[in-house]
DNA sequence: TGCTCATATGAATAAATGTTCATATGATAA
DNA sequence: TTATCATATGAACATTTATTCATATGAGCA
């Protein structure tokens, strides 16, 4: 047997090919980072929320029953992360869906959680 | 103008239209929870890897570099998800996609992050 | 049986995350 | 200008999460 610089068995065929289909660092980074931004309950219903209706702040606020400030604060990480996007009238600022890959991905995990009944 | 528990302006009719879009807390949480899994980097080339083929758990660990415990670790995360599961084969475990709603998802996901370069 | 290999798991630790509280900003109205 | 409304933000705190370390389990082999 050659030199080897473990001491597990031998998988070097299939971790060639497996390391061929793999994406770069960076790229799986983003996505797990994308996902990150649907994995908490709060965001997923301030995205929900927005699919009906561009809102305002305090009416998000008052659909969840949290505190402005909660919400602003998970506005802000969403809107870093490029799901949400804003706009202003007089003091009101208002939120709406940045684009329709939002939509389409909560559906993917609907269905998904949905058969697993 | 009516007797009101809140003191902000009226968002009455849109809360409704909302409300009644809106899904059930319950399915909301299981939503978030899904994505949860996929918002981590080492749970994402977990799953990326075993797109090719399915995989034991020292292959996992040499692909990715990390230590046997952790990946395990990640494993039972994404087992209990029921995002994969395993068979053995004498001293081996061997790790697989559980269904291919994970590939779908994580498709999708890669469709958006690639658009936004 | 005793030994080794492949994997799992509990406890500890460090880092990341979500909410609250207090306060700041920025637009409008008086 | 001053007061008020809608929203943003920094710091503190509690909770969750990912990894490591040490050890346990469980299958196959001598």
């Amino acid at each position: 047997m050659e030199n080897k610089k473990h001491d597990h068995h031998d998988h070097e065929k299939l971790l060639e090919l497996v390391c061929d289909g793999m994406q770069s660092e960076k790229k799986l980074g983003e996505l797990a980072n994308l996902f990150k931004l649907f994995g908490d309950q709060t965001r997923i219903k301030i995205l929900y929320s927005l699919f009906e209706s561009e809102m305002c702040v305090c009416a998000i606020s008052e659909m969840l029953d949290m505190s402005q400030s909660a919400i602003s604060h998970q506005l802000k990480v969403l809107r870093d992360g490029n799901l949400i996007a804003n706009r202003r009238e007089g003091k009101t600022i208002y939120y709406f869906l940045a684009d329709d890959h939002v939509r389409t991905i909560i559906g993917q995990g609907f269905d998904h959680v949905s058969e697993n009944d």
